[in-house]
DNA sequence: TTGACTGCAAATGCTTTGCACCATT
DNA sequence: AATGGTGCAAAGCATTTGCAGTCAA
């Protein structure tokens, strides 16, 4: 998603748009990677030094409860990282490096529907996450 | 795993067994649900009111580098919670009510190490949440 | 005996908030 | 003008840690 479709989802969502909420838009926008909020903020900074850390947690904090933007808490780390919320997806974590891959796979879709059905629940969100190293080939 | 069981395994690992982790390991093996660190706090001090928070942590920290013992971050609450190392299996959380079932599923332990095999790695641990609303029938 | 373990309290570190000022609408 | 947004600094909170005393082996 561009940066110019976040900030139009977020004054549809009644947000004003603000120099900080535009800067950290643009970030995000070109994040490729899985940044932490001290990321977003660092890089933020680069374009606008008034920046505050606060503001950063908070609009990252609206952009979550609005859907633009996920929060993810990767059990390597101890913080939150956060990335656009373009198509689903799932990661795998390389152990070692910490690096994130992402992959997508009909066919765990389906099982995850099908198992949560199976216990009686209509499946509203989900989390999965693969940790591995990797092969020497 | 009973309490007992739990005990043999600190020991076998060079663990000193003193009474406040007697304790611990006694309300791990008895509780069927998953208990934050202050829910086994409250039930250790329950048979043994001097035990401190700061041993609680310790203990838990040291039974999961053992493996004996899971430490989840469900995204639904912002602290740990553990579960004694059983058979494997991942987790459906009930998004209105918190609560917590189990499900087992060979297909998806099949998909995941193929999936992680895909992309040139080893599976090394995984973390599958399913977040649910219950369906009415 | 002695090194591991404990309780206590202080420190950490990520995240949230109160407040007074400021900017978008 | 009014409301929502911002920076700053202080507060929160789960978790960790330093320390001196204690206990299992």
């Amino acid at each position: 998603m561009s940066a110019q479709d976040l900030e139009q989802k977020c004054i549809d969502a009644g947000l004003k748009m603000t120099t900080p909420r535009r800067v950290i838009l643009n970030v995000l926008a070109h994040a490729h990677d899985h940044p932490s909020v001290e990321e977003v903020y660092e890089r933020s900074k680069k374009k606008d030094p008034s920046i505050s850390m606060a503001t950063v947690y908070r609009t990252l904090g609206l952009l979550d409860e609005l859907g633009l933007v996920f929060r993810h808490e990767f059990s390597d780390a101890d913080y939150a990282r956060y990335e656009v919320n373009e198509e689903h997806h799932h990661h795998l974590i390389d152990i070692d490096s910490g690096k994130v891959l992402e992959f997508q796979n009909d066919e765990i879709e389906k099982m995850k529907q099908k198992i949560a059905a199976n216990l009686g629940y209509e499946l509203v969100e989900c989390r999965l996450e693969l940790y591995g190293r990797k092969l020497k080939k």
